[in-house]
DNA sequence: ACCTGAACACCGTTCAAGT
DNA sequence: ACCTGAACACCGTTCAAGT
């Protein structure tokens, strides 16, 4: 009769399919993605494990669930901003769209993990690519440049990019990267070279220290301009 | 004093962590990445899985060794090719660079998603991006735009870019997804269309049915093209 | 319709011990 | 120096059962 730790008593009704993929995205919002395993995710439910499966068909369902769910609040939000039209402004459109989708993702940072490994395709996706293909064909670029476009800007679609270099969520400050740099430096010298350039005005800097939104900014851009140059192209032959 | 199955008994000489990390890259290879475990990995070795913490210390450990020796072998690899002084072709010496290091990520489909997940900084993944940014500056790229270069690429650096829709590795035909897409096809319209209008030549195509090799060149080539006219716009300036 | 208990076959890892 | 046995604290999941 007594009430879980973490459930305020209103929360106490039944289960359901939502409110299972909800808590999921809390629980990995919290505590990281490695938190979110169906054992713990009862717990925070206050509920036995056993009793998720009633909800999920298994622990894949629930990660294809929990990706839907995010790209779904894309969705959402997507369709509350202004964007320009896109015969006036396709570049535009297109980079309001994918910044959009790249808070949500900043919100969520182990979601593009999970988005990665995911096989099956989800609904919320899908129709989330349309509207990026909407964009492409009515600024005026052809479908086989729109194909080419989605794969060039891969990840970078939804909003992400896969910092290689970038330490971990909460990171120690690392001082032995530092380090590390200074013995390496005979090893490496065009890397020690640009990372001495790039900190000049900004002595805090180093590596994965970047900031990742203008980097971001960069790559996008440049590749919108690229697909327009094509396009250009295309047209005067 | 029997010998086990998997092993031929020259190889039953005491294990090092080299031995370790190459099993570990083969059974991932032959059975795919969630089959190795520890104990799976020992088994393979014809030893206890507890003898493996004696030559890495753990997991993430094995992993990062896993990592850590797949770019080496790139880097070996491109020791050994012929490409143009980058002074007289940056381009094509960042492509073939890149294009090596694709053929080795095509050769351990598993390897992109690990090197994701891994936050430690791998040793010979240093020296590869040293090699990459000795390219961009001896090109006659700043530092400045050879750092924009870096982040833009991102993983497409190291050969691979994550195709969001790209079905499992040994994929079911998966019929679904023609289906699907009927069904969908009033709430999808344009990426229906945009598929209609691809599929023309080639029959068989349908989403995640592309030319991987072609896509990735587009992608490459339009990010290098774009870096090439930004060095010569701030030349000019 | 919704949830649980007990059980199974797996994980990674520790620690003290063997040769 | 190199390897092992026993044990621990976790996983995801099944299945028959409870209300």
């Amino acid at each position: 009769m007594t009430t879980q730790p973490s459930e305020t008593v209103e929360t106490r009704r039944p289960l359901n399919k939502e409110r299972v993929l909800k808590a999921a995205i809390d629980l990995a919002d919290r505590e990281g993605i490695r938190a979110l395993t169906m054992r713990r995710l009862a717990e925070e439910l206050g509920v036995e494990a056993m009793s998720l499966y009633y909800h999920v068909s298994n622990k894949e369902a629930l990660l294809d669930g929990v990706v839907d769910m995010i790209v779904g609040e894309i969705n959402s939000e997507l369709a509350t901003i202004d964007v320009p039209r896109p015969e006036d402004d396709w570049k535009r459109a297109m980079r309001m769209r994918i910044l959009t989708a790249r808070e949500m993702m900043l919100r969520h940072r182990w979601a593009p993990n999970v988005i990665e490994e995911r096989t099956t395709i989800s609904p919320q996706m899908v129709l989330y690519f349309d509207g990026l293909i909407e964009i492409f064909h009515r600024g005026g670029l052809s479908y086989d440049l729109a194909h080419h476009a989605m794969h060039a800007l891969g990840s970078r679609a939804l909003g992400f990019t896969q910092e290689l270099f970038e330490p971990d969520e909460q990171a120690e400050p690392d001082v032995s990267s530092d380090a590390m740099l200074e013995t390496m430096s005979d090893h490496v010298p065009y890397l020690v070279a640009m990372l001495n350039d790039i900190t000049h005005d900004e002595p805090e800097t180093t590596l994965g220290w970047c900031d990742d939104q203008t980097e971001f900014l960069f790559g996008l851009d440049l590749i919108l301009d690229g697909l327009e140059r094509r396009g250009e192209e295309a047209d005067g032959a």
